[in-house]
DNA sequence: GCAGTTAACTGATCTATATCATGGAAGCTG
DNA sequence: CAGCTTCCATGATATAGATCAGTTAACTGC
């Protein structure tokens, strides 16, 4: 077996970024969201974002304060979770380049219900609500494409309550490492490698496990050489095999 | 202690019902989503909706049917759950006199993700999603509206997740009574009666329990005097104790 | 390259909750 | 109201996975 213990995760270096206008052009046109804009509209809600570095393991906001921005990633990898009494926090999402997040609704909920904190040094455009609920009502097309955001997102959620409450520890894993792997997975000669630090703490508070059985889980797939996982990295050997684990039994 | 056994629900016949043009006015009216417009707007909107009346456990969709109407509840109470792989359903949600249910963003997903039941016999509106866009695309603020319901949603999902992750089932049914107490509660001289026919079953499938231990730790509430319940309906008597037994501890 | 730190692994034990099995009560039907 | 069906209660037993504890391996920074 490949003994390949460093880890192939690029973690760009901890420094702030800093974004380019053009970088927050180029991130802007590509969302679904303002694909059907031209040049011109799209210049003028470029004026009303602002942009912001982090590094590493910084937060960008904390569950409960009070709710007034839209977020966009520009660059980087954010993590969404809702804070547990004594570490005990559920991560709701990993989050990459175009992802929304923040304060969608414009005048929903006045406070944000989750936490979000950049996994790796990142580029974070945002908005205020209020300039986006102008912006929404101005084109009534990009409301119904954030509601098709929200309802993906829904849908995601019912589905993960669907899976802790139905799968076995063994099967969760599965299907977070192949929901992981479908929105994080880049194609390498070792196999689909998740583009992104997840230890197994952060599996943990995706499956509702602990660290301990997800270690001893993914040590067992390693053996069956389904998976290659170091610290922090984690790559799929075999999607086949794994897609089958939690095939209708 | 107070015995009654005999159940306190109003189960409405299950016959047909028939939903006259002016209940379904007064139901449309006094959605959030049309409290903005005025009674021609309203009543030209009211065109473009059917009414259908659905007998007790009667289905109206199933998930993976072609979703192409949006719904809303006229009267009765309808539940909306993933059924899994033998009896294993998890219950999403318990709709009431005015909640919106099926394909509420135009042209997202193409199936239905769940299964709508009626709980009791039930009236319903529905829309083609074709021309809930269109009305969507002439209101902006109406897809505004539709985004902040939707974001409630997904908000109570993701502390559905974080409840069923992190809380003893104990507590998780706790919470749940609760919810079901705030959305479907009417005040009795008995306590908060939560009026809709809810078994051992339904609350397992909320909680991602057995109806075995939801019964045991039922029975264990009724007998300090909490709560009190039969068969097919829970009455809240003491929500004080209730509350205190998931407050940070 | 070495010391310190954080993440991952792994064995032993414990426990909350599922499972299995049976009996009983409430409501419904003719 | 007798008989049937469905829901609920409850005891005995089993077990997946948590917890506790200690070791090992990878990365970080001087």
């Amino acid at each position: 077996m490949n003994k390949r213990r460093k880890s192939p995760i690029q973690m760009i270096s901890t420094e702030e970024h800093h974004c380019s206008i053009d970088l927050r052009l180029k991130i802007l046109g590509r969302l679904p969201f303002f694909t059907d804009l031209n040049q011109t509209q799209l210049k003028a809600i470029n004026q009303r974002f602002n942009s912001l570095g982090f590094t590493k393991d910084e937060y960008i906001y904390f569950s409960g304060d009070t709710s007034e921005r839209m977020f966009v990633v520009a660059e980087g990898k954010i993590k969404l979770f809702q804070p547990g009494f004594e570490k005990r926090n559920v991560l709701l999402n990993i989050l990459l380049e175009g992802d929304l997040f923040g304060n969608l609704t414009v005048f929903g909920s006045s406070t944000y219900t989750d936490t979000a904190q950049s996994l790796t040094s990142s580029c974070i455009l945002s908005i205020s609500s209020q300039s986006f609920g102008e912006i929404l009502e101005e084109y009534p097309s990009l409301a119904i494409k954030s509601l098709q955001v929200m309802e993906k997102r829904l849908i995601a959620a019912n589905k993960r309550v669907f899976e802790i409450s139905t799968l076995p520890v063994e099967q969760r894993i599965v299907v977070t490492l192949l929901t992981l792997g479908e929105k994080l997975g880049k194609k390498t000669d070792q196999g689909v490698l998740i583009d992104a630090p997840i230890s197994r703490e952060d599996l943990a508070e995706m499956t509702a496990a602990t660290p301990e059985s997800v270690s001893r889980v993914m040590k067992q797939f390693q053996n069956n050489g389904i998976i290659d996982s170091g610290r922090l990295w984690v790559s799929i050997l075999d999607l086949a095999v794994l897609r089958k684990l939690v095939e209708i039994e």
